[in-house]
DNA sequence: CAATTTGTTGGTAAACATTTG
DNA sequence: ACAAATGTTTACCAACAAATT
């Protein structure tokens, strides 16, 4: 490319040389950081490749990859061989879903989990209050989890599939906890950990916090592709891997045995760690026919198994448990100590009671039913493809067509008074065309209130 | 030096030239990092400059610092310019100091806090049951504590001096939390922050863990030395500062409150973010005579606050504070979203009726009787320096000598029936000459255990 | 399928900064 | 005060690898 065409096909980005101070990648890296934060540089924008702006600013190109990196790894931008460098779909602006209410609003964004059932939850709070040991919770010891809690934890994962000991289980404050505490003890920044092209937005953010790289991989109606998985380890190392089998989120995919198996096979060969994400396991073992196992017994020695009860049992109740392997229990004991000393006994407490009295079952039940009625309220308003996706999900993913801004969408919809969220949003890597938007169910004060709600995104979108 | 030298002058590590596999700096690091951690290179242990290593491998000497950083990154091994690279004195083993108990030894290692108490707690726990508005404890609302709680917390605070509104507070997991919160928002990988010569433990373990520098600053009986934070600051890049001023852990020193002025005005002209860790206020404000206030309101717009309840009020109810600037407000609570999405609220609201019932005063007063009756018993074993460190600190700091192999002096005392935690570990960087013992006096089950375990260890170190 | 474009990686060289003697 | 030893930083070059055309 001769020296002089600048003019002819102008370059996306004209750093001014003059502002340029050594060191020069530093300087130019925040100059870049600066212009995408400003709106000028557009998210999906393609930067001008590392050569052709060595060449304009009179550098190395090696001065600009790692200018580039620089801002690649703060999730500013995002680099394909041989394609060029982009501005990241969610440079500017956190994606991280939280519960903070805006008044008057019906929430079809953030997933709750029907917290009508919380009263059979306070009577358990009540009774729990009375136990002879109550001392024993209100100490240092036993940080991973009390002994009989752990029991119960197993009691209640064994429905699920997972079989476990003492050693290899610890309770934590929530699932989000258990990333976070997974990623701390597991990874280190600049790692890689592939993830479904789709995947959960608070990951995505956690992962940007601890600066590890997500691995975008394609998928199917039957989850992750194997064939997809084994290209990307084989070309760039990758080191571990986040999954949803039972119910991806947002796009409600399960994955089917085989598929598990498959993909299972290719983790081994690679020595890839596994973090199986099985919040959605109340609503797919003994419902879903081709059911057969989570994930985790299938490479025990090189994976962590998380089950929250905050979908199933209680939101406020922060608990989560982490099932491990022998090789990893050590780092995440540790970081478990790191990151939290010791989960609340007390929340733990209340968990065991709910699952040994019986009355987490109770509730695992009338959620179930409440799932069912809000996704035949759903398919009122759009009809659900046939064998896809989870029919039992807390959210739906809805494919839309035409509506390219997708913050301005979000804006129009909270105008008009629903919250919704954008696939923009979760996506781990990589622009695609397709775009959707992800409607949760199981967060509006009543099912009259979901209604109203769908009929508003309804007339929108039509 | 002469290339043929190395007979004479041998150098302490001699890699393995074959062994070197491209890259060259990955695998060099690795044989390091193997060569450490099977003991075959002690800590402490000088390992040869980079250019002469270099020069024995036949590589650039670049190609050596670059693997000499991975291992420093890793906390293996330290390097001062000027003198050389050596082995980290916590290299091979974690330092972080866990509540899990061994059997049948008097904990002298772990500061607990005086568990007595906790029949207060009972009660309170038993009321808080009973609110009319317990369901609204058990949702997803309000990620930074429900808004009376806070409110309950500044009213806490007001005694230590903090004076702060609703959007510049947030309640999280613990002090630990806290502090894995603070990092995680504030600090990236590859960051530095500034701590005292000796500094506490899991702090320092946290650190390593978010791959964050610590660079000791030496102090005397007042604190840190303002001028040597200042040469150090000019040195290198530092990017924040980690504190204890009401009662450093381990070393009980007080921060006089000139000290504070003066460093607070180093670390202004500096744009340091300023963690400061005042888990000790509750011992220090209204005690000690010179206290005026914490460093928080010198430098509110770079600072986070934290002030946790496990000492004061209650261990095994996860509650901490955090208050900050609102330029920090916006990260700040995105990680805690990353980390916990939300506190236990339930824990939280258990900690506010002790607090607004007054209970939380009452046991903050028994517990400092506990520590002074504590410290009576210390004084009559081991003589206390006057005016030397809090007079009611939760443990004491002891200068030995004669006992170099920190590893086995701890052993042996483990041996002989009683946990304590050498020097060694709460070094954040270099190691020193002069060592000391840590001993917690309130984790014992009983004052008379107490006597036991520090009759021992008088008769040890005699 | 080969050539081209584009990003990635690993080693090198030079200038710099700090500590020690 | 100065020289030598030692670690740090930044820019560059060359070989490589993937994706596109």
């Amino acid at each position: 490319m001769p020296v002089n065409s600048f003019d002819n096909y102008p370059m996306s980005w004209k750093p001014d040389k003059n502002a340029l101070k050594r060191p020069f990648y530093k300087s130019l890296a925040s100059l870049l950081e600066q212009d995408i934060t400003n709106g000028f540089l557009a998210p999906g924008t393609k930067l001008p490749p590392q050569r052709e702006l060595a060449d304009f600013l009179d550098l190395n190109f090696t001065t600009i990859t790692r200018s580039y990196k620089m801002c690649e790894v703060k999730g500013l931008i995002y680099a394909v061989t041989g394609s060029g460098t982009f501005v990241a779909p969610n440079a500017t602006r956190s994606i991280t879903i939280s519960a903070d209410k805006t008044a008057n609003s019906i929430d079809l964004g953030f997933v709750a989990s029907f917290e009508q059932t919380n009263d059979i939850v306070s009577e358990t709070l009540q009774k729990t209050v009375n136990k002879s040991y109550l001392e024993q919770l209100l100490n240092y010891n036993d940080p991973t989890g009390i002994p009989h809690q752990k029991t119960a934890a197993l009691n209640w994962m064994e429905s699920f599939g997972i079989h476990a000991d003492q050693e290899h289980i610890a309770i934590v404050s929530g699932a989000q906890n258990a990333l976070a505490v997974a990623l701390a003890a597991l990874f280190e920044p600049g790692n890689r950990i592939a993830t479904d092209l789709y995947t959960y937005s608070n990951f995505i953010e956690l992962a940007k916090m601890f600066h590890i790289k997500l691995v975008p991989i394609h998928g199917d109606q039957f989850g992750m592709l194997p064939d997809e998985l084994e290209k990307q380890c084989c070309q760039t190392n990758i080191d571990g891997i986040f999954l949803m089998p039972s119910c991806n989120n947002p796009t409600t995919i399960m994955m089917s045995d085989i598929r598990k198996q498959e993909l299972a096979a290719v983790i081994r060969k690679h020595r890839l760690i596994l973090i199986e994400d099985d919040i959605h396991a109340f609503l797919t073992a003994g419902i879903i026919s081709d059911y057969r196992q989570p994930m985790f017994h299938l490479l025990p020695e090189q994976s962590v198994y998380i089950c929250g009860t905050s979908k199933s049992i209680c939101s406020g109740l922060r608990v989560a448990y982490m099932v491990y392997g022998e090789t990893l229990r050590e780092k995440i004991s540790q970081a478990i100590f790191n990151i939290n000393v010791k989960t609340s006994s007390f929340d733990a407490e209340v968990i065991t009671e709910l699952i040994l009295s019986g009355k987490a079952h109770e509730i695992v039940s009338h959620k179930k039913r409440l799932a069912q009625t809000a996704n035949d309220i759903y398919s009122e308003y759009f009809p659900l493809r046939k064998d896809v996706g989870h029919p039992l999900s807390l959210y739906r993913w809805l494919p839309i067509k035409g509506h390219n801004d997708a913050l301005q969408l979000e804006t129009d919809l909270k105008r008009r008074g629903i919250r919704v969220f954008h696939s923009n949003r979760f996506q781990s890597g990589q622009t695609t065309p397709d775009m959707y938007l992800r409607i949760a169910l199981s967060s509006t004060n009543s099912f009259d209130e979901l209604k109203i709600g769908l009929g508003i995104l309804k007339q929108y979108l039509n």
